[in-house]
DNA sequence: CAGCTTGGCTAGCGGTGCTAGAGTTCCGGT
DNA sequence: ACCGGAACTCTAGCACCGCTAGCCAAGCTG
């Protein structure tokens, strides 16, 4: 009995080995060097392994972005902790955020821009992602007024995420980056 | 000679034509769908041909990209038009953004999301695009306040791309999308 | 020890973007 | 009027992709 667990612990610890494989593999090279054959040899072994872990190569990118999720809930959470005043985690946050998008960018894209299958807008959403969300929420909750918090937070999500996501395929100019920052912030974080 | 016209003609046409049917298919079916074998037969030539034409299936994409561009251009510029003063320019002009990007999903992927390798924030920005964003330059233009026009325009413009982007790809409560537009626009289309 | 179950492997399917090289058609000079 | 050469399109194929059927060798069970 006690060898069908060690297969179970060595086959968790395969899979983990698979997921992190992914995701190093992305951050390195970018998502299109993460292919099966690639995967499989990483891993030493053969591809069909991965499809007794995994649905498909969608299933493996969706688990890196959980994976992802939980980094960038520590970040948001990590920059709110250190704020000194209700505008000024504003600011922070949204710095954050930005960053971890430029530091990581093939992370931010499994979570946010690839046409992948992880439920967000739904009741069984990951509970990392969930909580970056309210990360965001919280720090924004001072200026959220007569709109509803979630709207709120959706709304400046979105600024943050068009911001991030059309500087890093070349859409804007990259010097004034820190400067439509703060203009977002400036928006979103004053009373009336 | 004037046979070598003709046949500059007809390549000019054949042009044409691989765009139109690039365009067609993606809207009609999306990018995936969007092949070159798919392409050439829609065309009624061989695949090759399209290499003729374009350097590769990027390449293509760019030239359906910058046709769409100047559709947008074009709704924009009628959302300005419509407006009866300068606060509901900013809410028509960014629901004629919004509806853009839902009636035509495909066609505003090739534009801002799909990674081609269309020239943006350089010099030689096709003209239909830099059209589009000085509609939305202009209809701020009362609210920009202190702040440089291009930069609080890019600003507000990155927030349209947030919501528009992460609600077609499910990360965002469609219910509350006109909140959240209307939302935007009172934070940024005030005075002061 | 025999038989079955488990699980990883090799090999291959149908698809992709792209290209080399053959073959055909048509133009221009004699 | 004809023929050599240029221009152009086609067939066939390369290397890769995600994914899977079916074989084969282990190891557990009666």
């Amino acid at each position: 009995m006690a060898i069908r667990e060690r297969r179970e612990r060595e086959r968790a610890e395969r899979e983990r080995a698979i997921v992190a494989a992914a995701r190093e593999l992305a951050e390195s090279e970018g998502w299109d060097a993460v292919t099966t054959r690639r995967l499989a040899a990483e891993i030493e072994y053969s591809q069909p392994v991965l499809y007794s872990h995994f649905k498909g190569k969608g299933a493996i990118m969706a688990a890196v972005a959980v994976e992802g999720c939980g980094d960038l809930a520590a970040e948001l959470a990590a920059a709110r902790a250190d704020a000194t005043d209700a505008r000024q985690a504003v600011a922070g946050i949204a710095t954050a955020y930005a960053a971890f998008a430029e530091r990581r960018p093939a992370l931010y894209d499994a979570i946010f821009n690839l046409p992948t299958e992880l439920p967000f807008a739904s009741q069984d959403v990951p509970v990392e992602l969930a909580r970056a969300f309210a990360e965001l929420a919280e720090t924004l909750r001072p200026f959220a007024g007569d709109d509803n918090l979630e709207t709120f937070t959706e709304t400046f999500w979105s600024g943050l995420h068009g911001l991030v996501s059309l500087m890093r395929n070349g859409r804007l100019r990259r010097e004034e980056h820190e400067r439509r920052l703060a203009l977002l912030v400036d928006r979103f974080a004053r009373l009336g």
